[in-house]
DNA sequence: TCCGATTCAAAAGTATTACCTTTCAATGGG
DNA sequence: CCCATTGAAAGGTAATACTTTTGAATCGGA
């Protein structure tokens, strides 16, 4: 997630619509709020056209509806598209930063075992093999300390399996998972030093997907988010 | 997500916006095909500012990507936003209407237990008694033998269930898990009748849910998911 | 007077058209 | 082989007309 400044594909981005994302999910512009594009227009000296067209991917989200007569009204989040990368983005970037990275990491938890199993029944000869490589290399910079070099390569590890699950939504998880590791470094709920334990099991989850053992994947995966697990729960 | 009858907002740009994105998701379109606005213009008979508003919206949902001097090209589907609930119905509307409810389905299977165990801890006191009613609805017309309106009952169940997590994410997936149930007994891959099971197993959920016993709904759920869980393995 | 039905005009999005501007892949000459 | 030119296609602005919605004013009967 954090990666797409360069944004090849997405053009130069429409500041407009994020701006108004933004907006919008910070709870700047809360549930019921009433937009319309003149204002639209004006607060962005943007013609009506580009003004629409953000309305339009607005809408296409969830965050508003449009309608004659009356405007466009912001959404309740129940409606958002919560799995939209712009929306997750948004929410990272404000002040729901903190619920987000919570209710994606309960997301990470359900999901990733159940994609490692799946990684072991599909993922290609290469990714296998990149998976062992990189459990080896975190043991190394994990034993060493590097705990920024970790979690680079962390972030990959997860990223990589949910991808070699041969299931394009586990995959289209990675980036928003990538998002979460670095969160949680951000907000230190890291351990100052990855343990060991979480060593072994990163091996036992690449080693159990190597060799197609996907029950072994699904329960050393599970294993290593159990610590992860706590941080869900409020308490 | 079946029921998008509705709309007040019978907008021109809706059906462009539609069949395009239908013809996308069904691969008529292939990846790295070719569009330009002037041809969307005239294959749809609109004018330029409703190509446009569709095409970004394709864009948003990563279907396409618009380049300058070269056109809109059709991006490979690992770029989608899958979990977009437009392009969820479009795939089930086509040829990958399988491919569809078998990656939804393993969705299913790793989310659910994790959020029944996330319902019992968060779900409000009415949600509650709701999910243990329907438990009980279920038991009388799975012994009645009332597919269709079990059916209805169940997509309802586990809906809920998600709903009442009190993870906006696991919410998001309940129009998506009603139209995997309602897509499993299309095809024919449901038993002709709820085993008993299944039954006890749904009373199980819902007494743990009710009385907030995370752990005891998550091996419930898990339960009740192994019979689904054959279904993903191809073979 | 009061109340319900009808009419009407304003508000706001929807859609079309015309016309510039910017980008950048392709091309072709040096 | 490199670099300047060029033209196709998207990006963006502006003016204008249309349609839908809704709330308020009006009107007629009890």
């Amino acid at each position: 997630m954090g990666d797409r400044r360069n944004q090849p594909g997405t053009g130069l981005h429409d500041p407009v619509l994020d701006k108004l994302g933004l907006a919008i999910a910070s709870g700047e512009l809360p549930e019921g709020h009433v937009l319309n594009l003149d204002g639209i227009q004006e607060r962005f000296g943007v013609s009506r056209t580009v003004a629409r067209e953000a309305m339009r991917v607005l809408e296409s989200m969830g965050l508003v509806r449009s309608r004659r007569r009356v405007g466009i009204t912001v959404r309740p989040i129940a409606e958002w598209n919560v799995f939209d990368p712009k929306v997750i983005w948004w929410r990272l970037a404000g002040p729901g930063r903190n619920a987000q990275l919570r209710t994606l990491t309960e997301m990470r938890v359900a999901v990733e075992p159940v994609a490692a199993a799946a990684a072991a029944r599909a993922a290609a000869p290469g990714q296998r093999a990149r998976i062992v490589e990189l459990a080896a290399v975190l043991r190394r910079l994990g034993e060493a300390g590097d705990l920024a070099e970790f979690m680079e390569r962390d972030v990959e590890f997860h990223a990589l399996l949910l991808r070699a699950s041969g299931n394009e939504m586990f995959g289209a998880l990675a980036d928003a998972v990538g998002a979460v590791l670095r969160g949680r470094t951000q907000l230190g709920l890291m351990p100052h030093r990855p343990v060991p334990e979480a060593l072994d099991l990163h091996e036992a989850v690449a080693a159990a997907v190597a060799s197609g053992r996907a029950d072994d994947a699904e329960t050393a995966m599970r294993a290593l988010l159990t610590e992860v697990r706590q941080a869900v729960i409020p308490g």
